[in-house]
DNA sequence: CCTGAACAGTCAGTTTTTCTGAATCTGGAA
DNA sequence: TTCCAGATTCAGAAAAACTGACTGTTCAGG
C-alpha cells in the first residue's frame, strides 16, 4: 500500500478552506476535474464522503473536518521538516565535528570558535582531541568532518588535506640559562631535553632536525601534552623544542624563547572528505582557512 | 511546488534502516532501481547528499539523519491519522448529533443512551433540545444527524423521516375527580384543561381530536413542558392530554390516567439526511429502530 | 595480480498515474 | 421554464514511476 498523498491532502484542504471546488482548483493551480478527482480519491480510499456538496457551498462532513484537521498538521509538520532541513543545508545550522591535538586545541583553535560563534552561532561545533592518525580515519569513516593534522601525510583516498599553518619550532630554555641567540643542534643536543612523545609527529620532526646534523640526543622526559612541556621548562627541567603560535603570548618569565638554526617548521594540514561539503562544515573549513595567515 | 512524497521518506527510512539499498529494495517490494531512483529524488530536492554510498554499508550523512527522524515521526503522524479516520468511519469512534423535543429526551432518549453507551462506547451523543422544525433545519444544514420529530410532516428534500413510535395519548386527571373510565370530547372540554403550547403538534393534535366532536375548549394554563403539566394536573389545576410512553411508570399517586375515546394517538418520526449516513450515526439510528416497538 | 561476487547506478522502454479540455450533469435563480 | 455557476465524467495527453538489462565499482579470495 502507497503511503497517503500529501498533495491530495493539500487539495482537500484547500477546498474545505475556500467552500468551493472551483476555488480551490485556481489557488492550487489546477484544472477542476483534477480537484475533483483528488477529492473522489481521498474519499476512495478512506471509504466515507469527506465533503458534503451543497449548491453554492462545500463543507466538510463530520469524518471529513477530522482529517482536514489531521491534514493541516501533516502538511504544516512536513513543511516545517522541509524548512528545518533547507536551514541545514545551507549551513545557518548544523554541526561540525572537528578533530585536532591538543596543542591545536589551545592555541589556534580559540580565535576560530571565536569568529564561528559571532558568524555562525547555530552551527553546533563537536571537538575531539585526536592524534593525526585517528583524525585521518575518522574523517574517512564519517565520524568527523573536519581534521587538523600535522604535515607531511600520505595521501588519503577520499579525503582532501591541504597545507594550513607554517608555525616555527622554537627552542624553550629554562630563562637562567645562558644560551645563544640561535639554538643549534649541536648546543641542544648537549642539553637536558624534554622532548614530545615518540608516537607525535613533532618528535620525528625534532628528531630529523638532530639527526640532520649527527645528533640523537636522548630526552630526559617525553610527554606530549605541550603546556605541561611548557611548565617543566619553567621549573628548570629542561629545554624543549615546541611550535610557536604567534597569537600566544609567552606566559611564564621564566621560560626564554629562541629561534633554531636550521630553522624548522611544524607544518599543519587541514584535512576534510573529498566531494560534497556540507555547508555547515565548509563555513567551519572558511573560517580556519582564513586564520592561516594569522 | 508539489508536497514531498512520503512514499520517497518511506523509502530512505527503510534504506538507513537496513543499511543497504538491495534489502530495502525487497523489503518494499521494489527494483532496486527504484530505490536509488528515490534516494536521487530526495536529494534532489533537498540539495544535498542523504546517504552515503560506502562499500557493504549505505549510512545518512548528518543532514540525512535529521531528515530520516524527521520522517520517521511525518510516517508515524500519516499512519496513526489514517488509522483514527478508519476507526471513526467504522463507527467505533465518533459523534452523533441527535436533536428531539423535551418529552422524548425525557421519557425515550435514557434507555437508547444507555444501550449506547454499552455497545459503542466511544461514540459521543451529543443531544439538542429542539422543535420538529429546528430539527428537520439543522438536519438539512447538516449541523445535526438525528432527529426525532412529530408526525405526520410534509417530506422535507434530503431527508428521510421514518415512522418511530406511536404512543396513545391519555387524559391526566386529579385523582380526587370523579371520571369515567374512558374520556370523551364531551367530558373533558368541560373540565378546566391545562394543555400544550400553541406551537406544538401535540397542542394541535388535541385541538383537532375536540374539534372532531365539535368542541373548541379554551386551556386555563398553556405550556410546553410536560413534567410541569404533569405536576400541575397533581396539585388539582385541571386536566391535561400527554402522551403515554409506556417504559415510564405514573410518579404520582395524585394522578389518574385514563384513555380516550376516540383513541388519540401521538407519532413520532425518526429522521436523519438521506444517502450516506456515518456508521456513528448509523448505530445511533439502528438503536432507536430497535426501540421502537419497547 | 587477477577473478568473481555483491551491489549501487544508468538507461531505455513500459506501465501507471495524473492531469486536462470538452462535454455533461445538477440545482437553484431569474 | 431557461439560464447559469459549478461539480463531475470522460477520453486522451502528459508526466511520473517503475522495471529489466546492463554498466561500473569495490572488495574478498585466490
Amino acid at each position: 500500500m502507497r503511503e497517503i498523498s500529501l498533495d491530495r491532502l493539500r487539495t482537500l484542504v484547500a477546498v474545505t478552506d475556500r467552500g468551493s471546488f472551483a476555488d480551490a482548483a485556481h489557488a492550487l493551480h489546477l484544472a477542476p476535474p483534477t480537484v475533483s478527482l483528488h477529492i473522489a480519491e481521498l474519499e476512495d480510499r478512506i471509504g466515507a464522503p469527506l465533503l458534503s456538496r451543497k449548491r453554492g457551498h462545500v463543507g466538510p462532513t463530520t469524518i471529513g473536518e477530522v482529517l482536514v484537521e489531521r491534514a493541516r498538521r501533516l502538511l504544516a509538520d512536513a513543511e516545517q521538516a522541509l524548512d528545518d532541513i533547507q536551514r541545514q543545508v545551507e549551513g545557518l545550522e548544523g554541526r561540525a565535528r572537528l578533530g585536532a591535538s591538543t596543542g591545536v586545541i589551545a592555541h589556534l583553535l580559540p580565535q576560530a570558535l571565536e569568529v564561528l560563534r559571532a558568524h555562525h552561532p547555530a552551527i553546533d561545533i563537536q571537538i575531539a582531541v585526536l592524534t593525526s592518525q585517528e583524525t585521518l580515519s575518522r574523517l574517512v569513516d564519517g565520524t568527523l568532518d573536519v581534521g587538523l593534522v600535522a604535515l607531511p601525510q600520505p595521501p588519503v583516498a577520499g579525503l582532501v588535506i591541504k597545507p594550513w599553518r607554517r608555525d616555527p619550532v622554537m627552542a624553550f630554555v629554562p630563562a637562567h640559562w645562558r644560551c645563544p641567540a640561535r639554538i643549534t643542534p649541536e648546543w641542544l643536543a648537549a642539553q637536558p631535553l624534554i622532548l614530545n612523545d615518540a608516537t607525535t609527529r613533532l618528535s620525528r620532526l625534532t628528531a630529523e632536525w638532530f639527526a640532520t646534523a649527527g645528533h640523537h640526543p636522548a630526552p630526559r622526559i617525553q610527554l606530549n601534552y605541550n603546556d605541561a612541556i611548557r611548565s617543566l621548562v619553567a621549573a628548570g627541567y629542561g629545554a624543549a623544542l615546541l611550535p610557536h603560535e604567534a597569537t600566544t603570548p609567552l606566559p611564564d618569565s621564566r621560560i626564554v624563547m629562541r629561534p633554531l638554526r636550521p630553522v624548522l617548521w611544524r607544518r599543519l594540514g587541514i584535512a576534510h572528505r573529498a566531494g560534497y561539503v556540507e555547508r555547515s562544515t565548509q563555513h567551519v573549513l572558511d573560517v580556519l582557512w582564513d586564520l592561516r595567515l594569522a
